[in-house]
DNA sequence: CGACCGCTTGAACTTCTTCAATTCCCGTGG
DNA sequence: CCACGGGAATTGAAGAAGTTCAAGCGGTCG
């Protein structure tokens, strides 16, 4: 809580900071003029890194700070009495983690590193504090969980009566549109998360997954190899992800 | 947007207060003293009154309003393309409609009473400029919506992974809690929402919904007719909606 | 009273899981 | 450097679970 140093660009080598930081656009600094941004700027620790397994927070740890994911990637583990863990989110640069944790005042999962990873720590504290001098701020965070709230049970609910071919499509698209957004190849890239962590997260089994990217391979809709993907026919896999319900019913 | 006069108790037979509300301890009131009540009762519109099947909103109308349920029941369908409707969330008594809708200002889906139902009615720019002078009333919501950000992300990932049998006892165990801390019977209960409509929320068929219902009955679980529940065994309905995923591994 | 809607039940069929057997790949230690 | 070990991925076969389609029942509203 306290290893971070004080506050803004410590002696270390990589000096950061939000204003030049090429992730704003997505990140907690969207909206804000560069005065406000500034401001910002001087709460944020300078940059953690993880490397692979490491863990970020324990599930039920007191909430204290939000992060933002600099580059890398993580996932969210919750366990839940009676099932197994359960993935509930994968987080990749530009997203901010522990939105979830705010209510709570505990993070309702653990947060583990998928692979080498940098992120920008912001205690909480002293956010509330600025949101209190930048409306702006209050209301951009506001937006974000609003949003969060809806895309999330639109997806999963979506997902709820859909096959598994749809399913894995989905997710597909979600990781590409995700990687474009941030300046990324939206047909190639590498995913830090086994078959099974997908699984998991799609409510599928590790068979089914690796099943179904075999037949999208097949059908010449992807090539892929362990973790490496390329996606040859984005629009037939956007097709297939929006597609309707389980079977068609015949007319 | 107008036709409900300025503001306050009208000249309305059933004048309402927050501060004499039975729900306010699950409602916005939360947690406020009661002089701030007095200012949030000031902002309320008297209440609204819906009959089955009539719309509160439609999809993507721009976003001006949150509204607390009095009485009744009301469901939101969410159009996505190429999918048929999703029937994205139910409403009880003391929920707030709307959470999902202040980030991207317009309402994510259609919200559609499914019985007789009464709504106070939240202007949100009255409430922004409330929450200015109040901060606990900001606290308060945005806990409220990162907890449910949290819980539906948690439930849906459940879900996805479960048997028919998990999800079903899962929604009625979630109903009952909630008919529990509003004060009615969790045992006993009408609910206003058809087998199909429940199957579309759990991603189920109406035929399957109804195999499962008979199937709980006919191992003394509940007690059905219609749409009149009767759960006879709470402990073992517990067990089925958190047993762990979709079959049992053998040891 | 008839039409309609929601609910129930049955039978065939599809999808996905489970279990098991390899294969592949990577990091590690000899 | 190579062999080895172990986790991850692939593939196959059997079986369970859920969907689809169809038919029938019961209540309700014109």
């Amino acid at each position: 809580m306290s290893s971070y140093g004080s506050h803004g660009h410590g002696g270390k080598p990589e000096a950061i900071s939000c204003l030049s930081c090429y992730l704003s656009a997505l990140c907690i600094p969207q909206g804000l003029s560069s005065e406000e941004v500034t401001l910002l700027d001087e709460m944020v620790f300078p940059p953690i890194r993880l490397e692979k397994r490491d863990v970020l927070c324990r599930q039920e740890a007191p909430f204290d700070s939000l992060y933002a994911v600099r580059s890398g990637a993580l996932k969210q583990e919750t366990a839940v009495e009676g099932s197994e863990n359960l993935l509930t989110a994968f987080w990749l640069p530009g997203d901010i983690i522990g939105c979830d944790a705010i209510g709570r005042g505990r993070y309702p999962g653990s947060v583990i590193a998928l692979e080498t990873t940098t992120l920008c720590k912001l205690p909480f504290g002293r956010f509330e504090a600025l949101m209190q001098r930048l409306p702006e701020l209050r209301t951009h965070l506001q937006r974000n969980i609003s949003r969060a709230i809806h895309d999330e049970r639109v997806s999963l609910h979506q997902l709820l009566s859909r096959t598994a071919e749809a399913r894995l499509a989905f997710f597909l698209m979600t990781v590409s549109s995700c990687f474009r957004r941030r300046g990324y190849s939206p047909r190639q890239f590498r995913l830090p998360m086994s078959r099974n962590e997908i699984g998991s997260y799609l409510g599928l089994t590790q068979e089914t997954v690796g099943r179904m990217l075999s037949a999208f391979q097949a059908q010449g809709l992807l090539q892929v190899q362990g973790r490496d993907y390329h996606l040859l026919d984005l629009a037939r896999l956007e097709r297939l992800a929006s597609s309707t319900g389980r079977r068609q019913k015949r007319p």
